[in-house]
DNA sequence: TTGCTCCTCACGTCACGTGAGGTGGC
DNA sequence: TTGCTCCTCACGTCACGTGAGGTGGC
């Protein structure tokens, strides 16, 4: 029989069986005189063993050993049930990550147990901008704090998003948002209070809970990224935050 | 940051980011005067972010979408799910499929229904050779028969494998297998008379239970393989039984 | 001068899919 | 002459890994 013929009786195509022979597990029948392959029937009983080891996930250049000596198929099964139980493990993992994602409708980009705050805050009228500099801002943090510095910025933004202390902070963060580098010194130390007013009972307890975020090397590229990101104004408006929240919250 | 840097921050390889690069996925930073790469914190946050989301399976050129605008999010994270859950479905069914072969100690290079008869002939002391012949007939006939036939084969396995029948039909495969082109006339008949008087009954009873084989197209391959397979005295003993068991089977 | 880091090609991976361009049989 | 089947390259897939060969900074 004919290329066409042995793909479409064995179920696969014709390709694949030229790719077979290429990689020499797969005879390379005689030629008729017009140079078609003439395949017999032991080329299609090949072909069938090939399959169902490949179905199994055996690695094709596996398969000669394999087939010519079916003694190494326990150690292989053996293998094999290891690697599916591995990838299944994956999977099932990577899905259990995407369910919560879907429950929370949280941002897929954020470590998942940050992921459902830009929801929240988005929910709660962050301007858009600012939501930005708050996802970014957690994307780096949640990455640079490693495993115990998370349980920190979990604890914080939980209190952040508090319903008693939500649409207040929002308030001030729309405030915040909108300096600009002409605002007047007043506009931004007004704002420094109110927001030091407000958040330093949740920070204080939030402190009494919590070790301090320790970044190490990395710290001033947090820094690097809010100097970048915000304008003159608000970055004084950071720093006397800062400034005030530490002694606040000490004394 | 050199790539190094940025490379050992974000937890990838230098050709990681190279490769973001080369798709369009992550801006080239400006050169340092000795053409070096100098990456900021931007690149590590869209680095951190193109990590998460590939980790979570979303193919790389699905990502400027993703990235830059969240809410494409959803349907992407409901494909992921469909996509994810029937992956496991089907590595959890090839799994089951080795965890039986492995039981049965079975050839994993035979539809699993059959898998375990090689097994047990090999197990009552079957010849190599004839096993080989036996193994390759049942990947063939598997195959060619179909869902359906594979119960008509399954069943006769089944009667054949009988513990009452096994031992005598094994010393009778082993005669066959010892004939060769110069056995004589009666060395062959007398084969097929025991043959046939042994297994009678056990095929009287299967096939009144089973709808005949239907090979379609494909009966010839089947005959084609026995005629490669069996000498000259082996296919005369084969021809012989066929014909005398059909009228011991209707009579 | 000697390592170390960075750079740019460019091939390899795995199991084929998908044309491109050409030839024999009805 | 016109389809149909077969043939042989050869590039593409996906996310990088892995050298090869060369250059700048201490």
């Amino acid at each position: 029989m004919r290329s066409r013929e042995l793909a479409t009786l064995a179920g696969v195509t014709v390709r694949t069986l030229r790719h077979y022979h290429q990689i020499g597990i797969l005879d390379e029948p005689r030629r008729s005189s017009n140079g078609y392959r003439e395949y017999d029937v032991h080329h299609l009983i090949r072909v069938l063993r090939i399959k169902r080891l490949a179905a199994l996930g055996v690695p094709l250049t596996a398969l000669p050993d394999v087939l010519d000596d079916p003694a190494d198929a326990a150690p292989l099964l053996d293998q094999l049930d290891r690697e599916l139980a591995a990838e299944i493990e994956r999977l099932t993992a990577r899905r259990a990550v995407v369910a919560r994602l879907r429950r929370d409708r949280g941002a897929p980009d954020l470590p998942q147990e940050l992921a459902r705050y830009p929801v929240i805050f988005a929910a709660a009228g962050l301007p858009p901008a600012l939501a930005r500099f708050d996802r970014e801002q957690l994307i780096l943090l949640g990455h640079l704090a490693g495993e115990s510095g998370m349980s920190t910025i979990t604890g914080f933004y939980q209190r952040l998003t508090d319903p008693a202390l939500l649409d207040a902070s929002m308030a001030l963060n729309a405030r915040f948002h909108a300096l600009t580098p002409d605002s007047s010194d007043d506009d931004i130390e007004q704002l420094a209070d109110d927001l030091v007013a407000t958040v330093a009972p949740a920070v204080r307890a939030f402190l009494a809970e919590h070790p301090t975020l320790d970044l190490g090397d990395a710290a001033p590229l947090v820094e690097e990224y809010t100097n970048d990101v915000l304008n003159e104004a608000q970055r004084r408006a950071a720093a006397l935050v800062e400034e005030r929240l530490a002694r606040a919250v000490t004394e």
